[in-house]
DNA sequence: TACCAGGTAAAAA
DNA sequence: TTTTTACATGGT
């Protein structure tokens, strides 16, 4: 007993030694921490965001007053958790029972919940729109949510092509079983480099076609290797970022656009030539029926510079 | 049991 | 150049 608490003391001091040659405040910084706090921009409902994307999931979120998920903060798996500030909308606080990470577990957390987000010039727009208004105001404080890489993202966007959500969901919840690493009970997505030296057998033994994982395996040995970064996409604009990923093979029009919306947050970009998007944009802003690619855009040019981020309003509204 | 589901590259015409 | 075709799994 006394020698535990000896053991936790001499750790302490060391941390905050490192903690003050960073910065004179000291105890307040990453070493130290444990849990920071992360405040928004505007409006958002965690709990709604968190029921909105278990909803596009075969499997429902259970518990949606807190966010867990397994990431990774240089390549090491690191349960991350965040909750709403009681009584507090605008604050979040960002956990992990690993220490020394909370200063990227921050950054991370704002990505992915979108803590930047100010959705009130959104509703500003929606407000005069005869079909938006209703749906934003059901909505109030909704927020997408951003996968934690763009690996990640690229991978969710090839299994999602011409099959169903569901079967995607499953045969990315085996991939990650079999390459990803478990921490806290839950899943980090595999790392590039562990896809990369993986066997095209092995890629295929979870469900995913020849050519899928062709796409994923080069994908994951070019990042592995160092010829190509996602990361540069962040800095491009909507065009060129589009153009650079419909240069890799395996990815077409839908899944730049996808990729742009829901994985780097560019909230005018649609997938027009999505499926799910073609049926809810027609059922709620045409005739009922499903619409062609270019109606689609016609019918959501009112909705500029916000397509995108209304797009995923209709979608989530439709499963309700 | 079929058929469709939030596409894409490559072959065929 | 434009039009077919193969592909994989899960839900209905």
């Amino acid at each position: 007993m006394g020698n535990s608490h000896f053991i936790d003391f001499s750790s302490v001091r060391r941390t905050r030694a490192h903690g003050l040659l960073k910065d004179q405040s000291g105890w307040s910084h990453h070493e130290m921490l444990r849990a920071a706090t992360l405040s928004l921009q505007g409006p958002y409902d965690l709990s709604l965001s968190l029921d909105i994307a278990g909803r596009f999931s075969p499997e429902p979120a259970k518990d949606v007053s807190i966010f867990r998920s397994a990431v990774r903060i240089d390549g090491a798996p690191v349960l991350m958790e965040v909750r709403q500030v009681r009584r507090h909308p605008l604050l979040l606080e960002v956990s992990s029972p690993t220490s020394g990470v909370i200063g990227p577990l921050k950054t991370l957390a704002e990505w992915m919940l979108f803590a930047d987000l100010d959705l009130r010039p959104f509703y500003r727009l929606t407000a005069r729109h005869p079909k938006l208004a209703a749906v934003a105001r059901r909505l109030r404080g909704l927020k997408p949510k951003r996968p934690a890489s763009l690996f990640e993202m690229a991978a969710i966007a090839i299994t999602e092509q011409q099959i169903s959500l569901a079967a995607a969901y499953r045969i990315r919840s085996r991939l990650t079983e079999r390459f990803g690493d478990c921490i806290g009970g839950l899943w980090a997505f595999p790392l590039a480099e562990r896809l990369a030296r993986a066997p095209l057998e092995e890629l295929r033994a979870g469900g995913l076609s020849r050519r899928k994982s062709e796409y994923i395996s080069g994908l994951a040995k070019r990042i592995a290797e160092g010829s190509l970064d996602f990361a540069v996409l962040k800095q491009m604009p909507d065009d060129e970022a589009r153009s650079f990923i419909m240069k890799q093979r395996g990815f077409g029009r839908w899944s730049a656009d996808y990729i742009l919306v829901r994985g780097l947050g560019r909230l005018d970009c649609v997938p027009v030539d999505d499926l799910g998007v073609q049926t809810t944009v027609g059922k709620y802003l045409g005739d009922g029926g499903r619409m062609a690619p270019e109606e689609v855009q016609e019918a959501l040019e009112p909705l500029v510079p916000y397509r995108g981020l209304a797009t995923f309003y209709l979608l989530a509204y439709c499963r309700l």
